[in-house]
DNA sequence: CTTTTTGGTAGCATGTTGCAACCGATGTGA
DNA sequence: TCACATCGGTTGCAACATGCTACCAAAAAG
């Protein structure tokens, strides 16, 4: 657990954001979770993360309401860690991480995972930020008001 | 520095964002580079962060290509620390962390800081994940493959 | 009924973080 | 130009988090 008092109280969304899913391995085991994995088993193996550490990551996100613990979907006696929907609201999140990483730690034609779209298998648009009305803002294009109401 | 072995020859994008960026406080420091932070004394005001960490940490996001150290824009003999075309390139990442904080993180109507379009200052587009020929796809719609050249 | 798998916990060594004190180079005001 | 404040760090230390290995009980498999 990361010792952290200064933001709990930020009006930053992005400070909570990085407060819940912002270390290390959290946000490994929310693409794992997106991927399929379920199990505490399937995490490690994936992860080669020490199980000490992964039972305190997924009890964290369990708190947190991005991964609720369900009996498990194949009639044994354990127990399952699925994405609540707000951990599946990461999506976006996920996305974005990995096509910068493509984008930016691949050599041309290096092999990599690919997230593609299930229908036709096709890779994914690019992640576009727009304005309300539909134009494609770059980080200029945008400024941060201090406070307000939704 | 975190001690990673595992995963810097990870053939997952995921892994490698995670990496460069997925530490509490680098993630941050992009954020307030976004919003303009560019001297030491800026991060650290704003972060309240300690010096040493932020040393640390903006020694790694120079080293990795996030941002660089450029002479002071006011003419002074300091420097300052801008972002590079692949910082910039994150811009995607903070605006879906953002959005995930704004709708999971606030009660309606509590105060929170707003990334607005300059031009009309209404807030952003959500996100929206799609395939290549432009249908929103959720995490279901999606797979991973495993191996492929770009 | 024995063995293996699963999902942990406990203890310890090591790495990382936060804090406070300190410091030289730079900027500022008189 | 001389004193003083600010900037951008560095250093040492204490606290905390992480990773590794060993261990363990419950469940599943055979």
């Amino acid at each position: 657990m990361v010792t952290r008092t200064r933001f709990d109280d930020s009006e930053c969304p992005v400070a909570r954001s990085v407060d819940a899913i912002g270390d290390w391995w959290s946000l490994l085991i929310v693409r794992d979770a997106f991927d399929g994995s379920r199990r505490f088993g399937e995490f490690q193996r994936s992860l080669g993360v020490a199980k000490n550490i992964l039972t305190a990551r997924l009890r964290t996100l369990v708190a947190g309401g991005v991964l609720e613990s369900v009996p498990a979907s194949d009639g044994s006696a354990y127990r399952e860690y699925v994405l609540t929907p707000k951990g599946e609201a990461l999506f976006p999140v996920i996305v974005a991480l990995r096509q910068w990483g493509e984008q930016n730690f691949f050599a041309p034609g290096e092999p990599h995972s690919q997230l593609v779209d299930r229908r036709g298998g096709h890779r994914l648009r690019a992640l576009e930020v727009l304005s309300a009305d539909g134009r494609r803002l770059d980080p200029d294009d945008t400024t941060v008001h201090k406070i307000s109401t939704r």
